[in-house]
DNA sequence: CCTTATTGCTTAACCGATTCAGCAATGTTT
DNA sequence: AAACATTGCTGAATCGGTTAAGCAATAAGG
């Protein structure tokens, strides 16, 4: 099908090594004369010769390739992270193969395995959190790897995160410099760390404005996306609590899949409960369109987890990079 | 850093081969004893061999790897679209290599290239269609491939797709069924067959329920979701016609988009103006409760690629497969 | 007991590149 | 003209696997 380079010296009669350096353009590094070099590239071109990455890659050990494990690519969260990330690293001629590890802790240990048995340059992940075994490999061995959106802090690697808590703080606050009172904290994911540090986010703005925290406005939903189960809990919480007069969602998902409910069983809440969401879309945007939000800067991540890792594949000694980036907010 | 099989042979005082057969689990077929298998698996396993595909592909030819090249991962559709195909390649033991062309086709092009010289398996391509330099030299080298969500009808080449004219004849014909007289049409990216086969929907369904095209009530965007541009055309198109009755989008994002221009300038389009959208999402059926969808089966659409595609990279001399899916309707 | 099978392994080529060491033929110094 | 440098290439090892062919030792068959 497709021709060797072993093949092209034996046309022209040269050797192996010639031919390598010409075709990798490192002919004129090699002292290959002008002619030869004409000559090999003339030939090339009209076999229509491709390198075989995979050859050169065994060779010099290197794939130009990043893995990237997210919990899911069908998730619009991550997966415009991974656009971001994509652009990046096609800057730097490097190209991804994408895994989802759908928040389980053993899949992405061994995603992780198959990733680097395919000889991945490095690594970018959001971690499952539930299990470290495969982190753990990964430290042991100094491979390069970046943590994004979500990592370990008795760890010392490379991560790109936000404030989560100081987030969610700030949603919390300004709903009650709105005027709220009665804030419920709608939530899912209980068993990860971000969502832990939004919790406490929440609390501490309560706390500090004085304001009691109440057992009766905290939600937890077992699905980020569930409409059944958002319904009936959300129809417990309504009935059982009056006056809710806002609510802080520690996920975008959530506040649309409460904005669906309350849309379709027509309870009108806009002017009567303030919204407030760590991140968001524009769907919501329009349903609600005096929510407070904590955007996660997605594209800043990704460039930034492309950046660190790339400068940690060249330099495998690297001090860890570890960086807390800005949330943006809007309309707090 | 990690071992290979010829150490492993070394330390063991055997040779690369018997060791390569216990390691890649023919040490049976291959007639290696029982007692050296042990020894050898557990050998390995003491100093945690790990295979490299790379070598182990560039010996058997097979990488495993899908590619994967898609407008852009940062889009829901078509990540929802690398959703389900990851999770079919999987279970086939197959990864994924995914690319955004960005709509270009001199990006895919070179896209296909780097994926080939990479050494993939094959390709899954949601084609530009600007171009067909790319998908004609995979024909002529016979490289396994399939099209999805676009095709080239004129090539022989394995697709799945959807009928979009048939999907926007229903969506049109649903309005005038609901008794929609002035049916505007909202379209965009035209240079796509996809897009001109959705209009060729519209068009026809007026026509045999004799109703003229009228062409104020057909508006093209430049982008699929360029709000300033959206508020501009829609702002003009609602000021030249009057008693609009009816929208059809040809993509849901236009949909969306245009919802959002209704809500901010608070015109009321519930019960006055009926929408019906190629595809949709949960925000858009949220914000029209009654709104006529033709949905592509994205989920079937990915399984179906991927069977396709390894049946195609079995046997490579295979009858292309033309798959036009049933399109999904609803409140039609 | 000699022939033939079977068992259990080894040898060596190969996949398609890269790269170090080296060698012959020129060119330059002195 | 001898000594040395430079030019322009070649040879061979290597990356880490797979696999066809073959060989020695033991087992089975007649």
């Amino acid at each position: 099908m497709s021709v060797s380079i072993k093949e092209i010296a034996q046309a022209l009669n040269l050797s192996k090594a010639t031919v390598s350096w010409v075709l990798s353009g490192q002919g004129k590094a090699k002292r290959v004369s002008e002619a030869r070099i004409k000559q090999v590239q003339q030939y090339a071109e009209e076999v229509n010769y491709r390198p075989n990455h995979l050859a050169r890659s065994l060779s010099t050990g290197i794939t130009n390739t990043i893995g990237l494990i997210i919990p899911s690519i069908g998730d619009t969260f991550f997966a415009q992270m991974a656009q971001s990330i994509e652009a990046e690293a096609e800057k730097h001629n490097y190209v991804l193969t994408i895994c989802s590890s759908r928040g389980d802790g053993k899949r992405e240990a061994e995603l992780i395995q198959m990733l680097r048995d395919k000889q991945v340059d490095g690594l970018i992940i959001v971690p499952s959190e539930k299990t470290l075994t495969g982190i753990n490999l990964l430290l042991k061995d100094n491979f390069p790897f970046v943590l994004i959106d979500r990592y370990f802090p008795q760890l010392k690697t490379n991560y790109i995160v936000v404030d989560d808590t100081i987030g969610c703080y700030h949603l919390t606050e300004s709903l009650i410099h709105k005027g709220c009172r009665k804030i419920a904290y709608i939530t899912t994911d209980t068993h990860l760390r971000v969502m832990e540090l939004r919790y406490n986010g929440y609390i501490n703005a309560l706390k500090d404005n004085n304001l009691c925290f109440n057992e009766d406005l905290y939600v937890e939903m077992e699905k980020n996306n569930h409409l059944k189960e958002i319904d009936e809990k959300i129809g417990n919480l309504l009935n059982n609590v009056s006056d809710i007069d806002g609510i802080v969602f520690s996920t975008h998902y959530l506040a649309m899949g409460v904005i669906h409910y309350l849309v379709q069983k027509k309870i009108p809440y806009q002017n009567q409960i303030q919204i407030a969401s760590f991140h968001s879309n524009t769907a919501l945007e329009i349903l609600v369109p005096d929510i407070a939000i904590a955007r996660i800067p997605i594209e800043e991540m990704g460039v930034r987890a492309v950046d660190t890792l790339l400068s940690n594949i060249k330099q495998p000694e690297m001090a860890k990079k570890e960086m807390t980036l800005d949330i943006i907010y809007e309309r707090l």
